[in-house]
RNA sequence: GCCCGGGUGGUGAAAUUGGUAGACACAAGAGACUUAAAAUCUCUCGGCUUAUGGCUGUACGGGUUCGAUUCCCGUCCCGGGCACCA
């Protein structure tokens, strides 16, 4: 054995051997119980990042694990290939984005490798290939047949200077990222997946999800948004056969409606517009801007009169249409009554033009006072219906139920169940994204491209301006023959949303080889019942999941996947890992983000950062927010200097323990020097004990000394803990501080004499293989120089021995008033009444309890007796 | 703005079901070994204090409880998402 820990020649030797064996090659086999363990597969940016080592590390150890305990495991790994920064990296570097992402496939494979995970490498596909997109081609044409996919017009960011669409990570603060120009919004004609038809089905299933974050399955809740409410209409004052309509949750305060709030985009706000020069300009006005909703919620709001009136569906009182900045065209019916009395943004509303507020609930018979007693009241509560006439006195059910009826009977409106989710419109006007395979025809309309003539494949000769859509500029892409009337024909430029490949490429995993079908029989094996383990950022929370989700349900409505409805059994969101962002201001209100490799952060005495300079010039930069490390902000570290200098094992021990993996960890260099002195203890450790003589584990527990039980004990503990951490808790960092104590106290134990070298024997050979999953490389050289000729990946994980765990007596904390005064040893066994005296009789007790009668006495069996006096 | 998380020593964190707050580490300081350095080992390490003890302390303000980092109400701050970043 080695006296010097060299992680580069025991992990290039531990690499060698796993490929040699096949260790990850994952086959079906139905006599083991399947354990498919996913993490959420890169997009190629160009190297791996701290949060990739993060999540594929916990994908390893929980693979590794669960292979330990018997179970035929399969970790696969792809690539997200299509995006935006491919052709970002174009624009930039004159690098065609096919190129450029595959050349950085090949390069974080490698990256991959040297991580040590146990994947199986020849799963792998990436999505910009026609073998792959060819399948989603297929799908979207069947779906297009079954109505689930359809055209309508959508708004997007448009720059009016590139003339181009823009993402909403490329306008930034209302202008676009390159242009500088400030942006319109602008609707054009989009494909939409009807995720809404699913909306019933997504909501109630999530109660199904036993193994999901509570967090993640109320955010999807909440972002399913269903409601119940009332849908009803407005006639118009001068036409009562055409209606205005709007729906509402607080159907108990129509009757305190005094206006009526429109969209921008709404039919009657372009009709009023046609006559009124200044509505027509804040209308405009209202177009500029960006799309986010973000951006939208926070903005001034602001509103302008149409002089349009409409009665009111109850009352027939006249109330005016408003078009408002904060309503939103693609909510609804684009339309809202307004109720400045009980709610918070009406009454903001109403208040800054002077509109009539009128109180029609009450608590307790409290009555509108004042301004500041409306703030607090609006949109709070519900309470008794009171100037509402008939209505009077009902309470809100009583009264929505009753309101409803009345509507109803004039045909105005009914109840209705309400979703905030929108469909998914998919169309990208960008090149570097998967075709859709529509074909224009001025005679047959919109033609699904039939399947011999599937895939269609994306040129990857092109040139990249970043302005306009490249494809439509490619004659030789779009220019077709209708496949019905074979008639001249237009092909469809725009790409898929990027959000369509990685909405099914779980399943793809089961038979990426496949030439013939989208998926076969090969995912009932792997994916029943779910994907066992799907790992990956709490940022993916909502779209990606919830898209996840959908597809498997479309999928299996298509009649690809059997009953498999729900496509991830167990979810685990690890947290982001971020880091601090840097920037210098240029011209334009552009920021220039620097790395935080290439800043100096200067510190004041207790440590809080007071500035920070660039390396390079020594000159000042402005320190920003600590967000999730991302390519856009340029704060990602790269962990390659990490592994070359430390080795795999180092790497992936450190992230492990720097904190548990839901948390979100903030990136810092200190600490990974202790991971590094712990492996070259832990190997030094067991190069002393190989050095005198290998022995074999047989021996009597009671021939141990009280310390070397002690220590017997600890160690079966530990083996307990660390399963239960890595398979029930998924605690990785405490699984490690376990370890370390078990080492400790192994250190401070005389293990000299026979026995003693017996149970130093059975402690290295569990420590190996209990650190196996989290370090591969040197838990397979330890166990190896162990346990000669054996191979530590197929051992079975160490399971607890009972009689090691076996103690005579148990020390107990002893309170007085819930203060800590003394602690007592007891027999294990002993009864309440024993430990009662033996608590009450101790010093710190006599002491505390100044000669007063106990009033209460509490026993917390194993834990502690607190005294009240 | 809305939805979801988080806030514990100088730092990362632990406390698993309401029961010993700070395990395990990092950094720092002191010492041992060494010609010296590195490595290694030992000790100290929340704050205050009249120090073998006592008081206090888990963002802040309240509450429930014999007992609260943990549960409830309110406030502040930080992070994620908000439908075209992935």
């Amino acid at each position: 054995m080695q006296d010097k820990y060299a992680p580069a020649d025991i992990e290039r030797a531990a690499q060698t051997h796993w490929n040699k064996t096949g260790a990850a090659r994952a086959v079906e086999d139905t006599s083991k119980p399947k354990y498919y363990c996913l993490s959420m597969f890169p997009y190629p940016s160009g190297k791996l990042h701290m949060g990739h080592v993060r999540n594929y590390t916990i994908g390893d150890v929980l693979s590794r694990f669960h292979k330990m305990q018997g179970f035929n495991v399969m970790q696969p790994m792809g690539w997200d290939a299509f995006g935006m920064p491919a052709e970002n990296a174009a624009l930039a570097n004159n690098v065609p984005p096919a190129g450029w992402t595959y050349s950085n496939i090949d390069y974080m494979r490698k990256q991959l490798q040297s991580l040590g995970f146990a994947i199986d490498w020849e799963r792998e596909f990436a999505t910009c290939t026609p073998e792959y997109y060819r399948w989603e081609q297929w799908l979207f044409t069947r779906l297009y047949e079954k109505g689930l996919v359809y055209k309508k017009l959508g708004t997007v960011n448009w720059d009016p200077v590139d003339h181009t669409v823009l993402a909403n990570e490329q306008v930034i603060d209302g202008r676009g990222w390159r242009s500088g120009a400030l942006i319109e919004k602008r609707e054009i004609p989009m494909y939409y997946m009807k995720i809404t038809a699913y909306a019933e089905e997504l909501l109630t299933e999530l109660d199904n999800l036993p193994g999901w974050p509570e967090q993640v399955r109320l955010m999807q809740k909440n972002w399913i948004g269903k409601s119940t409410g009332v849908r009803f209409a407005f006639p118009l004052a001068d036409n009562a056969d055409e209606q205005l309509w709007v729906f509402t949750t607080r159907a108990d305060t129509i009757m305190g409606v005094t206006f009526v709030a429109v969209a921008a985009e709404h039919p009657l706000a372009m009709r009023a517009a046609a006559g009124n020069p200044e509505l027509a300009n804040f209308i405009e006005e209202c177009k500029k801007g960006g799309v986010a909703e973000a951006d939208i919620a926070t903005m001034e709001k602001k509103g302008m009169p149409t002089g349009i009136y409409v009665s009111h569906p109850l009352t027939g009182e006249q109330v005016e249409v408003w078009v408002g900045n904060y309503v939103l065209m693609s909510y609804g019916d684009g339309a809202v009554m307004a109720v400045p009395a009980h709610d918070e943004r009406d009454f903001a509303f109403a208040l800054k033009y002077n509109l009539p507020i009128k109180q029609v609930v009450a608590v307790d018979g409290e009555s509108f006072s004042d301004q500041a007693w409306a703030e607090s009241y609006a949109d709070k509560i519900k309470g008794k219906l009171v100037n509402s006439g008939k209505y009077d006195g009902l309470g809100y059910e009583a009264a929505v139920d009753a309101i409803s009826a009345d509507l109803s009977a004039k045909q105005l409106g009914d109840k209705k169940t309400q979703f905030r989710l929108r469909d998914w419109g998919i169309s990208r006007q960008r090149y570097w994204g998967c075709p859709i395979p529509i074909i224009h025809c001025s005679t047959c309309g919109d033609v699904p491209v039939p399947d011999d003539q599937l895939p269609v494949v994306l040129p990857e000769n092109v040139e990249i301006t970043g302005a306009g859509s490249p494809l439509a500029k490619m004659p030789e892409f779009y220019e077709c023959k209708c496949p019905k009337c074979g008639g001249d024909a237009r092909r469809e430029t725009d790409t898929m949303d990027t959000f369509f490949e990685s909405s099914w490429y779980f399943l793809r995993y089961a038979c990426p080889d496949n030439t013939m079908a989208m998926v076969d029989e090969r995912v009932q094996y792997w994916c029943k019942g779910g994907i066992d383990q799907y790992i990956g950022g709490i940022e993916h929370a909502i779209l990606h999941l919830l898209y996840s989700r959908f597809f498997t349900k479309l999928m299996r409505d298509v009649g690809l996947i059997g009953d498999l409805g729900e496509p991830f059994a167990n979810l685990l969101t690890q947290g982001m890992v971020v880091a601090p962002t840097f920037y210098r201001d240029l011209d334009g209100g552009k920021k220039l983000w620097l790395n935080p490799a290439d800043v100096d952060v200067v510190t004041d005495e207790k440590g809080r950062p007071t500035g920070a300079t660039l390396k390079s010039d020594g000159l000042p930069v402005v320190i920003g927010g600590t967000e999730k490390m991302s390519k856009s902000k340029n704060n990602g570290v790269d962990p390659q200097a990490l592994i070359d200098q430390y080795g795999a094992d180092t790497a992936r021990l450190f992230i492990m323990f720097a904190s548990p993996p839901d948390q979100s960890l903030e990136w810092s260099d200190a600490g990974v020097e202790g991971a590094y002195r712990f492996l070259r203890r832990l190997w030094k450790t067991t190069y002393d004990h190989v050095q005198a003589g290998l022995v074999d584990t047989k021996f009597a527990q009671d021939s141990l000394s009280t310390a070397q039980a002690d220590l017997r004990r600890k160690l079966h503990q530990t083996m307990g803990k660390v399963a239960d951490d890595y398979g029930r808790r998924k605690q990785f960092n405490t699984a490690i501080a376990a370890v370390m104590e078990l080492l400790n106290a192994y250190d401070k134990c005389d293990l000299t004499n026979a026995t003693g070298r017996k149970l130093a024997q059975e402690t290295l050979e569990s420590i190996a293989l209990l650190l196996f999953p989290i370090v591969p490389h040197i838990g397979q050289a330890l166990f190896a120089e162990l346990k000669p000729g054996l191979d530590a990946g197929v051992q079975a994980f160490p399971k607890a021995d009972p009689a090691a765990l076996k103690q005579d007596e148990i020390e107990l904390m002893v309170q007085v008033n819930g203060k800590l005064r003394s602690s007592i040893r007891v027999a294990a066994e002993a009864d309440k009444a024993s430990i009662e005296a033996a608590a009450l009789a101790s010093e710190g007790a006599v002491k505390f309890m100044e000669g007063k009668p106990a009033k209460k006495v509490v026993v917390v069996p194993g834990r502690l007796v607190n005294i009240v006096v």
